[in-house]
DNA sequence: CCGTATCCTTAGGGATACTG
DNA sequence: CAGTATCCCTAAGGATACGG
């Protein structure tokens, strides 16, 4: 009763769908998703503050470049994870900020944050 | 009381070691642990089943090629992720599984996973 | 069976300069 | 401020063939 997609006898596998991409499997979805050097830790800027000007993603990400930062925050945007929202004023002011889908990964970050914590270096008591 | 490490005035952070690397960022190491095309599906299968030979990984984990599925299983390796066991017999065997640490990520690559499950696409009722 | 060794291609990403 | 537009370059990954 858990599954939602077709299960008759000949059981053709489910489909998943992320902005215009379709996937067979589930992780390889959120591997696409979140595949590229900046992603994991735009979302997580953007987990902390619940938006941010360009201007500001580009200082917390330290050593992130224009290209890369608009270039990842764009396909966030077509995955249905971020909003872009312009202010139409000037000088010009955007900003970003995650949608459901995106608040929706912020325990999966969070875990994979925690995974990480686990390998704390010990310190030697010099 | 949570922080376990150096937090005196002058406040430097933390370190994370992973393998030989170290992370100013828990984030960064997880992205580099898991950083390569077919990691995460090598973990899934691992964590399916206890132990897998070389063979059965390459079929398994579809459309890999031996190529990448040997150096990514040594980084794995160097990483402390990934046990590799030989047998000393001919013809040759060698079972790959996860140690501890790899085991510590099935939770993580579990919430990865059930995040794409709600991408699935919902059909049209034609 | 379990890998190595090459060769090759492409896409990801850095650096820099410029624009509405 | 918030991006574009280029150029360049490396490393990730595919294909194929061979070896203990």
């Amino acid at each position: 009763m858990i599954k939602t997609k077709k299960e008759k006898n000949n059981e053709r596998s489910a489909v998943y769908n992320l902005g215009s991409r379709t996937f067979d499997c589930p992780i390889e979805l959120t591997s696409t998703a979140i595949n590229g050097k900046w992603k994991l830790l735009i979302i997580y800027r953007l987990s902390l503050q619940h938006k941010l000007r360009f201007s500001q993603l580009k200082k917390e990400v330290k050593g992130v470049s224009e290209k890369m930062l608009i270039q990842h925050l764009k396909e966030m945007e077509k995955d249905g994870l971020v909003d872009r929202i312009v202010y139409p004023v000037v000088p010009p002011k955007v900003e970003y900020g995650l949608t459901e889908a995106g608040r929706s990964f912020i325990p999966v970050l969070d875990m994979m944050r925690n995974w990480g914590l686990s390998f704390i270096a010990v310190e030697a008591t010099t």
